[in-house]
DNA sequence: TCCCAAAATTCTTATTTTTGAATTTTTTGA
DNA sequence: TCAAAAAATTCAAAAATAAGAATTTTGGGA
């Protein structure tokens, strides 16, 4: 069951996010489409909190600086080496395609790190997008590090849904990507999730996390450059001192 | 009315960054006396919305990154001078003793930086903490920037709470306290609103901004020093080139 | 491999919250 | 200065949620 409040102090901050400055509260209800009376209640409770403030006298409110005190100290605890960034940095100059660091997520990949391509047509993700697991190479990067028994405590609780014509339906396929990917030496996804998107990923154990890099672009670009880019993932990750695995898909 | 589940987002966001590392759900729900089901739906929606993932596999939650590029991307749209921080911080310095910047916020002024002292009985103050705009030198410095007029809305709100034996009970004496101000050539306080808190404030107009800086202390250090203090805060606001106003009590 | 304790998840209704409409307050423009 | 419009705030019926208890799943130890 969602927390429809919960779910609006984050629609919330990312309307102010996006908006840049002070909003009113009829400003807020109208761009978030809320009724004014619970506009209201929210505005007040987290006023009331020290979370949102009033810049100028009736000049709407904003955010206070205090989000960005905790997300600060959340940040400082929850450190992502710099060597990963950088590795995700090079990857993603080399590649020219957008490069995403992948952490598991209940049942889907989170980006904790993205670097954006720059290019006019690429794949737009942001730190905090998910992706399903089973049906994205980032996802089954981080599946490939998993037991067979965990992987089968996953499949049980796994719904297929069919994004595209290339979503994979069946434990029985993921798993046989999965040992097609070690043959092959990298994971890569053609349109599974999003219709034109295609992935080259590899995994990236870290101490005892368990991360995937990942390069990912449109079809035109990518779809026949997935061995070279899969190729430049490599050798950076061998440059950079990353170890290169691909642990058998029937590992227990 | 309070928005639980707004107020229990922030909750829940403040104890991981006391906690600084993840959480179970068992974890959660002991650590903020909050039922197992109901943890349960709060998670499972900031998951879903990509605000906390699960770094280790049934490792427990954290709060993703995504939080800390929001909250930059806020910041970065809700300045505040560095000479302004400068400023704070000079003022910290020389006077050993906390000093802040508050905004006002609806009833209240919140500070919107902080520069905390070092010593060990202080006044531990954060970004976000709010005191009465009426029972305190830094809101008695925001008071005195507006009109006549304007406070007469604010006082028509205003209901007065007793938080000690010298909390201002009285429109009368809030006015009074403003042109003893104006004479005085500062605001100050005397455990108004937290006992044995004694403060000195100055207006920082800064566009059409209203704040105000505040030096804190304990009672026993600050009492006495209070003229001292408010010395220095003039010496150091014209060093760095602010105006020094305190605009009469009685301005239309 | 089985069993046990702990954690996660589901379910249902009593309770709380949401929100449309009404009211009050503030701002704007004449 | 006044009137009209806009914004903020209140209120109580309607609707959605919270949370206790029951169930299922998981991980660790024998």
């Amino acid at each position: 069951m969602q927390v429809r409040q919960a779910a609006n102090v984050i629609d919330l901050l990312e309307f102010f996010a996006a908006r840049g400055h002070p909003a009113t509260l009829a400003e807020i209800a109208d761009g978030l489409e809320w009724p004014r009376s619970s506009t209201f209640n929210l505005v007040g409770t987290l006023v009331s909190k020290g979370y949102l403030y009033e810049p100028r006298y009736r000049g709407g409110y904003y955010p206070s600086p205090r989000w960005h005190s905790v997300a600060v100290t959340l940040a400082e605890n929850d450190p992502l080496p710099d060597s990963v960034r950088q590795l995700a940095d090079t990857i993603g100059r080399e590649t020219g395609e957008t490069t995403a660091i992948g952490s598991m997520s209940s049942q889907s990949i989170m980006f904790i790190h993205v670097r954006e391509s720059r290019q006019p047509i690429r794949y737009n993700a942001e730190i905090g997008t998910t992706v399903p697991l089973h049906a994205s190479s980032a996802g089954r990067a981080i599946l490939s590090q998993m037991s067979l028994k965990e992987r089968e405590a996953f499949y049980r609780k796994l719904s297929f849904e069919k994004y595209s014509d290339t979503t994979p339906m069946s434990v029985a396929r993921i798993e046989d990507d999965l040992r097609e990917a070690e043959k092959r030496g990298y994971h890569q996804s053609d349109s599974e999730y999003i219709t034109d998107l295609v992935g080259v990923a590899m995994p990236l154990p870290l101490g005892s996390r368990r991360l995937s890099i990942v390069v990912a672009g449109p079809l035109s670009r990518c779809l026949k450059r997935r061995p070279m880019i899969a190729k430049t993932i490599i050798a950076a990750m061998q440059r950079e001192g990353f170890p290169i695995e691909l642990p058998s898909a029937s590992a227990s």
